[in-house]
DNA sequence: CTTACTGCAAATCATTTGCATCCCT
DNA sequence: AGGGATGCAAATGATTTGCAGTAAG
């Protein structure tokens, strides 16, 4: 699916709910489906403002909750500070493993891992709406350069 | 281990980083570690002054940040707002199933699950450093409520 | 004694909201 | 037209920080 696919399907999706379709909401899409994966919705201002000057942040934010809302961007937080958004359109379930030294997040899928923890929360009774995996983790050639294995990406 | 032992674990693990004893920081170990698990730490702030009248937020902050560093407490963010943190102090590494409905947060370790991830990410040229695993389940009596799998503690 | 620790009040910062105006439908 | 959408400015709310006083070692 192409960018201007997921923008009109993105648009199509919002109307049916209702939603008058601006010019702002308009580059925000834009913004958003040219945007390779994760950004904050500072970032998502900056590029959507590229587009039309006019964007403000407040828009930003009341169209990225509506896209959460409709299920079309899952919202993550992370330690620290602003949240990270992610447009969903047309990617399966996947989880993430982020590069503790580069910052970098690999989205990966693995049938057999969503299997067993089907089978686990059955075990316990339940049946699982949403599950969300996330691996930190080091590249295996340099030996994890000290302690703290946890990411900190201290920025407030 | 009891309450008692951990919270001399702590006192002596933080000594041995330097930091000084305080009355401030006695009440916050002790409300932590007779607590059942998962607090944010308003929560904390309250159990505290339970036992120290004098005991301040930012205090309570200050010592959980020290904590967190030391690796004897872990701190989440889930959607919303304020952080959770959980004394891991003698228990192992586990998960998390958090029961959608109730609000409950269900522990679990699975070490089919543990050695799973570490195969893939060994596959991939990492080592993971710590992963994290939430399962938003419901109860498998109740046919689930409505559409929205997602949890929504709207709370701000 | 020295200087880390504390409480208080003020500062931050991401996100939200009130409101008057604007413009999709 | 009519009501949702927008920008602006102000409000929120969790967490942090500056500072002067206090107390641990």
């Amino acid at each position: 699916m192409d960018t201007r696919t997921k923008a009109k399907t993105i648009e199509q999706a919002l109307r049916n709910r209702g939603v008058r379709w601006t010019g702002q909401r308009q580059a925000i899409i834009e913004a958003l489906v040219n945007t390779e994966e994760h950004l904050t919705a500072e970032e998502l201002l900056h590029a959507s403002r590229a587009i039309d000057e006019s964007v403000s942040a407040p828009t930003v934010y009341r169209t990225l909750n509506l896209l959460v809302e409709a299920g079309m961007v899952s919202k993550r937080v992370f330690q620290g500070d602003s949240a990270c958004y992610e447009l969903l359109l047309g990617k399966g379930h996947h989880h993430h493993l982020i590069d503790v030294e580069s910052g970098n997040i690999i989205e990966f899928t693995n049938e057999q891992l969503d299997e067993l923890l089907d089978e686990f929360a059955a075990e316990k009774g339940y049946r699982i709406a949403c599950h969300k995996v996330e691996l930190f983790a080091v590249p295996i050639n340099k030996p994890a350069p000290s302690d703290k294995p946890t990411a900190k990406p201290k920025k407030r």
